[in-house]
RNA sequence: CCGGAUGUGGUGAAAUUGGUAGACACGUCAGACUUAGGAUCUGAUGCCGUAAGGUGUGGGGGUUCGAGUCCCUCCAUCCGGACCA
């Protein structure tokens, strides 16, 4: 009797089905635990053998949790809203929602083959009305509150009002600085016009509407996050980014950086993954200090985080964006200063990052130094950023690097505070100089003149203690169409007038979802907004015609699997209060500064609202690494003409060795050259390759080209199955290296152009879900990065096979007997259940597997068939490999 | 440039607390069974050496009775952030 794995996988994953094996109740005796996977956007490549990886972490541990004794929540859903199906709607007329319906039926079957132990009663699709109505009813809670900056926690709008009422805006100053009215008594709220009461509110709210730069998509027609830009072009798709200003939503991060700093120190989470969200957010601590500017009423506020090296000044620098250029230039400046303007304004953000150019101009104005009376000269240049700290800075060429560069190349006269510390050949940031040339601080060690120096200035009233963030409030709106759309009624304006005309008013949470309509067309609609704005009703009702970005139904989504059905709230506080937090996350890296950093804002805000007990989502994280692709190349011959450099010459597909091309990499091949390589390969076309002797604008070159993974073995090529891969390959002729041809390989990302995909379910269907299973978890630590590699996956399918010997034999039958095991058997029972259980226990899968084997291979050697031993191998197996643990088990 | 991680056979890797390095698996070689083998089983397999033996965890140095593991330093690879004052 052999091992039937397709018959045994397909019954049990059908008795799951049947039995409702897998639900979970919101109430029981035995301790919770909540096994959650980052759940995937349901792309139209399908799944490949990388995706997986996690799932199966998860879904082991949850099985073990289970057998532990846990109420396990393991639940899956979808990510649905989000620009590629879109962008495919737009090139193929598909409604969105169409596509993402294939595309998740096309994941859960082949979630389903891997056999997974999800509740699938919980499943939630972010784009689903009834899920999406709890995005936007979180988004109205968000719109109506404030940060109350003395209690430190998020509170309700109306508690702002009632404190305005009494008091004024002397409690809560306005965040916003540069906002026209800046404090006001409670009679002078009260005389206000409601919309200039309603303006001023919206400087508070966690959700708000604000005119500002944001980095906008032309191609993709939307605005992007700080996070979905990288290097100047947006992580999809690599289209260019530029600045610009336009009417947007944000979510008032910035007001939870300390807390987001802090609470990491309470979490799981790798140091790498604290390292990037510290990073991101970017704390830095320093002064702000108000210099004169001579013959200028204007004061010159600049941002240092080393105010100890107040002495050392020897240039200003302002952001050539800011305003004050204007009011202080020299006329004889004038000129010059204009056209540097000019010279940045078309400067891309790429291009600035690219090429990072000494550029600069003197504004002919001098700024002065509050402590020595010394005139320093003000200059603008590019490498001072207008969005960070006041947008301008005082240069120490002594202590920093870009600034002694500026230096250098501008001739300005350097004053050395720092003594020998300060070599004149580079800028030297130490902190621990004893100060000279610095007045009353000389002889002072820097890092305590720092406190010196802020005090002196807080005294004088020149200057604040002042801690910055790099990090900026996150842009929350999409000028698309595949999102959620915003609760919000505009009032008073037209919809797409900025900010100060019209006025944001939530729409009653009885009106509660706001369907996303149909459209004719995805294309954008007028002046930067939407496609909703190509719909008259929705115009005429004055809706916001912006739609969520992609992470606003994921900062969630962990709250709705606890109570997926509700439809009183988005999750009832009993249930959260059991449920509690995610004590295992699952997912990969990527999202470290986006997803991971806005769920974390999100539930620090309904914590601080009362309607979660909560502070953090998830208590451990654990990142699966990537599975990468291993790519394959042939090496092709390509003839072509200088003059039509597009039309390949040759009528049939060479393909000298990888040696061959490795001689050549790179040249221009010549003709005596390739007439050689020509006739080694093949002499039958020696003759017509002579008729491109005299032709002088001929091209020869060998080139790789990526070949399908399917059609070679290990590196050997599959000859016959690569020339029916393609009718160009029909006729391929070939330069053998022993008989055979040796394609070259090269680790890429998992991707269809690179041709490197290995689907899953063609293992599946080969050796089984099970021996899937335990092949991925035997290839290496979950978290590391990896190659796939699927040449070992016989060896643990000759594992599972072995297994099943020990139960059954092909001749004989069933061989198992209920003899008393023996102490030797016993011996390795229970150091298997050791090892295996710490193993799974600290997310070691690949050791456990290996403990598996050799278990086997000891029991075989021991012909041992006790089933007093195989039963208890069996539970422990289950977790790994449940189907055929099921199976034998039964039969026991 | 800054930060983080990693470096062990032909390959993926193990060694959990400083205590026999290379478990387990792939691959390779030899053999058994077989009409056959892409089934199954047995044995060998870090490197040098016929052997005795020597040597070996990126390089160099250190602590220790003892180091893959701890410390210093250099090198390499991967990931992340980069004009953030």
């Amino acid at each position: 009797m052999e091992y039937k794995f397709r018959e045994i996988e397909k019954k049990w994953q059908q008795q799951w089905i049947n039995t409702n094996a897998y639900k979970v109740s919101n109430k029981s005796e035995k301790p919770k635990f909540y096994v959650l996977d980052m759940f995937p956007y349901p792309s139209g490549a399908g799944l490949h053998v990388g995706h997986p990886l996690g799932y199966i972490a998860s879904d082991i541990y949850s099985r073990f949790k289970r057998l532990k004794g846990f109420n396990v929540l393991h639940p899956m859903g979808y990510d649905a809203f989000g620009l590629p199906a879109e962008q495919y709607a737009i090139e193929h007329g598909v409604h969105p929602a169409v596509s993402t319906d294939q595309n998740i039926n096309n994941f859960r079957r082949q979630l389903d083959n891997i056999g997974f132990c999800y509740d699938w009663d919980r499943e939630v699709r972010t784009c689903d009305p009834g899920y999406y109505k709890w995005t936007q009813w979180i988004f109205l809670q968000l719109f109506k509150s404030f940060y109350n900056r003395k209690a430190n926690r998020a509170e309700k709008i109306d508690v702002l009002i009632a404190s305005f009422e009494a008091e004024g805006n002397a409690s809560h100053p306005i965040p916003n600085s540069q906002f026209p009215i800046t404090s006001f008594t409670a009679e002078e709220w009260k005389s206000f016009a409601e919309k200039t009461q309603q303006d001023i509110l919206m400087q508070y709210r966690l959700a708000y509407c604000g005119y500002g730069e944001v980095n906008w998509c032309e191609a993709l027609g939307t605005v992007l996050a700080n996070d979905e830009v990288v290097n100047g072009v947006s992580e999809r798709g690599g289209h260019p980014v530029v600045k610009k200003k336009l009417r947007q939503w944000y979510l008032r991060i910035t007001e939870y950086a300390d807390r987001l700093l802090e609470g990491l120190e309470r979490i799981e989470f790798s140091e790498s993954m604290k390292e990037m969200q510290t990073n991101w957010i970017g704390k830095s601590s320093g002064a702000e200090i108000d210099f004169a500017i001579k013959d200028h009423e204007q004061q010159l506020r600049v941002y240092t985080t080393r105010p100890d090296t107040i002495f050392g000044v020897d240039f200003m620098v302002i952001a050539p964006e800011l305003d004050l250029v204007d009011q202080i230039k020299s006329a004889e400046q004038t000129a010059a200063v204009d056209e540097y303007i000019a010279y940045v304004k078309s400067r891309s953000e790429r291009e600035r990052q690219a090429e990072k150019k000494i550029s600069g101009v003197f504004t002919g104005a001098y700024a002065v130094n509050p402590f020595d009376g010394r005139e320093i000269p003000i200059w603008i240049s590019e490498y001072v950023l207008a969005g960070y700290g006041t947008g301008a800075i005082m240069a120490v060429p002594c202590g920093d690097e870009r600034d002694f560069k500026f230096t250098q190349h501008f001739n300005i006269p350097i004053t050395n505070i720092i003594g020998k510390h300060f070599n004149g050949e580079d800028a030297n940031a130490t902190k621990d100089a004893i100060l000279e040339n610095s007045g009353f601080l000389n002889g002072t060690l820097m890092r305590e003149a720092s406190e010196i120096v802020i005090g002196k200035l807080e005294e004088l009233g020149i200057g604040v203690r002042k801690v910055n963030f790099r990090m900026r409030d996150a842009a929350f709106s999409r000028q698309r169409y595949w999102g959620e759309p915003f609760p919000i009624q505009w009032k008073n304006a037209r919809l797409n007038d900025g900010v100060g005309q019209g006025t944001a008013y939530a729409l009653s949470e009885t009106e509660l979802p706001l369907l996303l309509p149909e459209v004719d067309s995805y294309s954008p609609g007028p002046e930067g907004e939407g496609p909703l704005a190509n719909i008259p009703e929705w115009v005429a009702k004055e809706l916001e015609t912006n739609t969520m970005p992609g992470y606003a139904g994921s900062s969630w989504y962990f709250l709705r699997y606890m109570d997926p059905h509700n439809a009183e709230t988005f999750c009832d506080r009993k249930v959260s209060d059991y449920w509690n937090q995610v004590d295992l996350y699952i997912g990969g890296t990527e999202h470290a500064v986006g997803h991971l950093l806005y769920s974390r804002m999100w539930t620090k805000a309904l914590y601080d609202l009362g309607y979660i007990g909560f502070k953090e989502p998830f208590k451990k994280l654990l990142n699966q690494g990537m599975i990468q692709g291993s790519s394959r190349f042939v090496y092709r011959f390509t003839l072509t003409s200088k003059n039509n450099p597009s039309v390949t010459l040759f009528p049939f597909q060479i393909f000298p060795s990888k040696n061959t091309y490795d001689n050549y990499v790179g040249k221009n091949i010549s003709f005596d050259e390739a007439k050689e390589i020509f006739e080694r390969i093949n002499t039958t076309y020696g003759y017509e390759f002579d008729a491109f002797k005299d032709d002088n604008s001929l091209e020869i070159k060998i080139l790789p080209i990526h070949v399908d993974v399917s059609v070679v073995d290990g590196t050997e090529l599959d000859i016959d199955a690569f020339r029916k891969s393609k009718p160009e390959y029909k006729n391929s002729v070939f330069e053998y290296t022993d008989g055979k041809y040796i394609c070259g390989s090269e680790i890429e990302k998992m991707s269809k152009r690179y041709f490197n995909v290995v689907n899953p379910d063609d293992l599946v269907n080969k050796y089984g879900a099970d021996t899937f299973r335990m092949y991925e978890m035997f290839l290496g630590p979950v978290e590391q990065s990896k190659p796939w590699d699927t040449k070992g996956i016989e060896g643990v399918h000759r594992f599972l096979k072995k297994l099943w010997r020990l139960f059954y034999d092909e001749q004989k039958g069933k061989v198992w007997t209920e003899e008393q095991p023996t102490t030797e058997e016993l011996k390795t029972l229970h150091r298997t259940i050791k090892k295996v259980e710490e193993d799974t226990e600290r997310f070691s899968f690949n050791t456990a597997v290996s403990a598996f084997m050799i278990a086997v291979n000891e029991l075989s050697d021991l012909q041992c068939h006790k089933k007093e031993i195989l039963e208890n191998i069996l539970v422990l197996l289950t977790p790994y490999a449940p189907h055929i643990a099921e199976e034998l088990w039964q039969r026991l």
